[in-house]
DNA sequence: GTCGCGAATGCAAGCGCTTTTATTTTGTTT
DNA sequence: AAACAAAATAAAAGCGCTTGCATTCGCGAC
């Protein structure tokens, strides 16, 4: 219809500014006049290239991962990048499992969270070729491409304030650690700050928990069984200090008076809850972002390629307040 | 490496029960040694399928979606679909934009939210031959596939109660009704409920409020420095619930001693509140599933492709109670 | 006007797979 | 053992697009 080979409405759809805008023009009518929709197939194939990056996280039941992921895919959409989630559910297994299932749906990158892993598939994502970004996990010397933070400092500055505000009896409700980096680097600031301190955190006042409200309360409820009934109970993230905070209340106790509770991620239900809760804020959005814009660089193999870090901030609310007021 | 033909491996691949047992493990064996793994492209482009079917959400920011997107997901997995998932930010505009998008990706089928939207889209969707599914609403006579529940009901069930305990002095927050019949039947549902029992829904009672805490809590203190107070507050959704028992908390008032709340969806948040919340509760996880299936059967061209409609259950919790109580 | 040159466009060869049709193999029957 | 039917496999033709290379066009300089 507009008089002109495939070859010129290829480039026309890829490249406008290498064809004449008159032949552009009327290109551009033809198309808008058939309601035109490139096949993607046979682009992937021609191409070798699908504009997709995938991202395999832990749930998105959660909130955590939502915030940072919409951030991510609409840096994406920006250079005409579409994401593809799937979800693990915390299991390392089933991780391997999606990433192969979306190589094999050819996606040009992959976002991975943190950095535990089977050596076996960095092996195999870099005999592919595929570029991938890790996020929520940064460290020194990490060898691969990350953006993040480092939960370990994080945690060790929460615990830090802790003690400064006198608690000695402390107790933490960490996430399930096997194959989560970001779980098992809380734990170890929560201890290295403790020790730091002369304190140390006893194993009876450690729990692993799973990620859920009501395994949190439960956790806590054990913890504040013991004698002495620790003053402050540092949280691996704000979901189980929200069980906490419950079982708190539910024992008839009150937070902060009777226990400070702390958080970590910063979520939207912080604010909400009643006494609002001391966390640590986690820039969310701008990791997504800054993932995206990594992952970009890596696929069009750029220089600027170094991992990013972000800073994390102590947001005090309500639930923590010095011992024994 | 096999000594087959690429039609023999490629029926391996797709159908093995078709090769003969000795063949097949030939062939295996050496997908397997290579490592081997199809073209995403190239399949698509021969087959014309891509098994992967797109969900135009209003947004991942929240649990409200989140937890049907997963069920969605593991049910299509098991089928061998790869779900795509885009948002709109509750936008139809944007939600015509990603529709566009995922079409051009090549999706074989479509979750959308919600029905209402430009009839131009229905239209575009039928001529391409897209089978699509409408979730999270359903109504009488719905021309189209929907996987959902009554909004209308449901609500107006909730108002029924509140109206039962004793209240009469009922306000609204809705969530924002433009391009969201879901909010809209909700509203409807509620004034009805109050017409039926000689109330009304007076225009000073109601306020529209984007899905965010602070919104509601803004929405709530304002309809609760209204003279005559009102002693109930029912909410288009547990997010604006949340925002108004802060907002409640705020200006010195007791949940539900002074003023009732309630909520809609039952996600998590609605239990962590203090007072919990009275809320619709909403099978989120099986409307994934059964929109999963749905969805393949509408793909497979199966006679059985009738909508699916859920009960809700009216859950009553601290939130609500009788009036002067 | 013609020439020359860079820019614009056309030509045609695949990209890796599926699928129809044809051929070979296998197994059964006489 | 031959003949045949049925089952298994091979051959080959695309699927719709991109892209390197060849060709043509348009325009300024002479």
């Amino acid at each position: 219809m507009a008089g002109v080979s495939t070859a010129t409405v290829s480039r026309v759809l890829n490249e406008p500014e290498r064809v004449r805008a008159k032949t552009r023009r009327r290109v551009e009518a033809a198309v808008a006049h058939f309601d035109y929709t490139p096949h993607f197939g046979g682009r992937a194939l021609a191409s070798n290239r699908t504009n997709t990056v995938g991202a395999v996280i832990p749930t998105m039941e959660n909130a955590i991962f939502a915030r940072g992921l919409q951030a991510l895919q609409e840096a994406l959409a920006a250079d005409g990048v579409t994401l593809v989630v799937a979800t693990s559910n915390y299991d390392p297994e089933r991780e391997a499992q999606q990433i192969r299932t979306l190589l094999g749906r050819g996606v040009d990158g992959l976002v991975l969270i943190g950095e535990a892993r089977d050596p076996a598939l960095y092996t195999m994502l870099e005999r592919r070729g595929v570029p991938f970004v890790l996020v929520w996990s940064w460290r020194p010397d990490c060898p691969w491409p990350c953006v993040g933070f480092d939960n370990l400092a994080a945690a060790s500055a929460m615990t830090e304030r802790v003690v400064d505000l006198g608690h000695r009896q402390i107790a933490m409700i960490a996430g399930v650690t096997r194959g989560n980096d970001r779980a098992a680097a809380r734990v170890e600031g929560v201890r290295a700050a403790l020790v730091a301190r002369g304190l140390k955190l006893d194993v009876s006042n450690l729990i692993e928990s799973p990620y859920h409200h009501e395994a949190g309360a439960n956790a806590a409820r054990h913890l504040l069984a013991a004698a002495p009934r620790p003053s402050a109970i540092i949280c691996g993230n704000d979901v189980l200090a929200a069980g906490a905070l419950t079982a708190v209340r539910d024992l008839g106790l009150k937070a902060p008076a009777d226990v400070s509770v702390t958080g970590f991620d910063d979520i939207d239900l912080a604010l909400v809850l009643d006494p609002s809760l001391t966390t640590v804020h986690v820039p969310h959005r701008r990791m997504g972002e800054a993932a995206a814009r990594l992952l970009l660089r890596l696929r069009a193999r750029e220089d600027d390629t170094d991992s990013v870090v972000f800073e994390t901030v102590l947001v005090e609310r309500g639930s923590l307040a010095p011992l024994g007021k």
